[in-house]
DNA sequence: TTGGGTGCAAATTCTTTGCAATCTC
DNA sequence: GAGATTGCAAAGAATTTGCACCCAA
C-alpha cells in the first residue's frame, strides 16, 4: 500500500472511532494524526508539538496530550515508558511488533530502537494464561544493548 | 539461608560497593537498605520514605532517591517504570526474575505483580545477539492482564 | 580536617486541570 | 445553539538541584 493510501485509511479509521465514541472531528486531531504518520520512528509529545509549530500551525500542548490519548484508545498508536522522562509513542497500525531492542548510550539516552517479533513470546503467553488462569491482553519486551564501537551491525 | 544471614550478606555487599567506589557508609544508607529488605514486594520511593518515618526515624526524600541510585549501581535493586507515575523498585539479589505479569485495575493502578522466569527468553536473546551482532546486557518482559472477577487464580 | 552526604526548599520536567473563548454537530 | 474542544496558564506529581550544615574517613 502506498503512503497516501495508508494515510487515507488511517484517517478513516480515526474518523470512525471518533464518530462511534461521540467525539468531534476537529482539524487539530487530524493534524496530529498526519504528523504522527509522517514520522517513521518513535516520538514523544514535544517532537509532535515542535513539528506542528515548525509547519507554521498553532496548537497547544494540551491538545497534543488529549489527542494522543484518543489515538491510544483507537489503537492507532502505542505508548512506551522507556524511562522516567517523557513517554514515547509509536504508530501501531501495520506495525504489530511489541518487542524492542533498545540501544542505550552510556549516558542513558536512546541511541536507536530495533523492533522485532518472535513467536516464542506468544507461546510463553499461552502457557502463562493457562498456568495462572488469567487473560493476558498485551505485552512489552525490551532488550537493552550498548551501541557498537567496532564493525557495523546487520539491522 | 535465613533472613538474618541474608541481610548480613547484603549489608556486606553494599558496604563493599560503597568502599570500592569511595562513597561513605552513612547510617541513612543502611537504614534504607534494611527497609527495602524488610519489604517482600515491589515498592516506590514514597513507601520507603513513609516506612522510615513511621519507624520514628528522620530522613529526607532526596536521601532516599540518592541511595536508591547507589543501590541500583550496586546491583542490589532493580528499577521499573510500569507507568508514567512513580518508578517501582524491587530487590534483585536472590531474585533474578526479570519477567512480570502485571495485573492492572480498570483505572490503570497495579493490582498485583507476578514474577516468573522462562528459558525461552534467553534463547531469544542469544538469537538476537547473533543476528544483530550486538551484546544484550539486560531485558524486561511485561505481560499485562486484568484482575480476576470469577474463580481464584493459581498463583 | 575536609570533602562527601544530608536535609530542606526551590527548581525542573512532564502531564493534567480549570475555565473562558471557540467551533463542531 | 448546546456542549464538546481548544488554548492558555496555573496546578500537580515525581524527581533533581543548590546550598548551608554536618559527619565519616
Amino acid at each position: 500500500m502506498a503512503h497516501k493510501e495508508i494515510l487515507l485509511h488511517i484517517r478513516e479509521r480515526f474518523a470512525k472511532f471518533l464518530t462511534e465514541n461521540q467525539h468531534r472531528k476537529t482539524p487539530e486531531r487530524f493534524t496530529i494524526l498526519e504528523t504522527i504518520y509522517s514520522i517513521d520512528d518513535h516520538f514523544d509529545v514535544d517532537s509532535i508539538y515542535k513539528i506542528i509549530k515548525k509547519n507554521g500551525m498553532h496548537m497547544s500542548r494540551a491538545t497534543v496530550y488529549n489527542t494522543l490519548e484518543l489515538l491510544l484508545q483507537a489503537g492507532l498508536i502505542r505508548k512506551h515508558q522507556f524511562s522516567d522522562k517523557a513517554a514515547f509513542y509509536e504508530k501501531s497500525l501495520y506495525n504489530n511488533q511489541h518487542d524492542h531492542v533498545i540501544v542505550l548510550r552510556p549516558d542513558g539516552s536512546i541511541d536507536r530502537i530495533i523492533e522485532f517479533c518472535d513467536p516464542r513470546i506468544d507461546a510463553i503467553r499461552k502457557d502463562l494464561e493457562q498456568y495462572l488462569n488469567l487473560k493476558i491482553d498485551a505485552h512489552d519486551l525490551y532488550f537493552y544493548a550498548k551501541p557498537q564501537t567496532d564493525g557495523s551491525p546487520k539491522t
